[in-house]
DNA sequence: GGTGATATTGATAATCATTCTCATTTTGTG
DNA sequence: CACAAAATGAGAATGATTATCAATATCACC
């Protein structure tokens, strides 16, 4: 089960590591790779298994994914045009384990992610 | 917009304060209080958008409604057995706004929640 | 190369939560 | 009562995701 998957990831990465499955369905179609949604939905969940990529909801429920393997960041997303800002986050960071340890949680990951309307929209 | 607020909210008690919409659309069936499903979806959102309940999103994107004490807060959830613990989270506000103010973007909203194991798994 | 078993793909239909539409009912006010 | 505004609900529309299933590609082996 994966052929295409290469494919769906390097676009991921094209679109900035992080997009909904439409997104990168519209994109390979853009660019000469077209290839089924069923596939791309396929791809998506088998990364999402293996931790290639991380998966996470915007607001209105929809599903973004997002390639999570350099770095710990988080990201700053305009919900109009779709621009996405990466930014820092220590803060949070230590704030997590933080919370984590007065509630007797172990292995905690978060989940951070910030929307908004960019200057231009 | 809200005769029945009231009853929907008295419905989300009574299946433990915790349940989707479409949850709560067939308890108040069953109790005899039948209610179209728009109204149900158009009270549950009023009441998020004055605070009275917190909306969350189970794995495969459905929102789930959830009475909650009043203001913002974020959540620890165990991966195992599901249980849910309300954390503050002043630091986050902070830390939001500054980031959003460093890259110009306006009605910055957020999505913060924590993962984890609890003591008991 | 050929051959069959197996895995992958993709067009399309099906599903399901959520939102929209709009005619009807209820409520409030004088 | 009568009239205007708000609320309701049945059903249609939307949109993301999933399931179906026939066609295609891949691989192991001869």
């Amino acid at each position: 089960m994966s052929k295409s998957l290469p494919a769906v990831i390097t676009t991921l990465e094209r679109a900035g590591g992080f997009a909904s499955a439409q997104e990168v369905f519209q994109l390979m179609r853009k660019q000469g790779k077209p290839t089924g949604l069923a596939t791309v939905y396929r791809a998506l969940q088998k990364a999402a298994a293996e931790n290639t990529v991380d998966v996470l909801r915007k607001e209105d429920g929809e599903a973004l994914y997002r390639l999570c393997a350099t770095g710990h960041h988080h990201h700053l997303v305009c919900t109009s045009c779709g621009k996405t800002v990466e930014v820092e986050g220590s803060a949070v960071e230590k704030w997590a384990n933080t919370v984590a340890k007065n509630n007797d949680f172990k292995k905690v990951s978060h989940v951070v992610e910030l929307f908004g309307l960019c200057q231009k929209c």
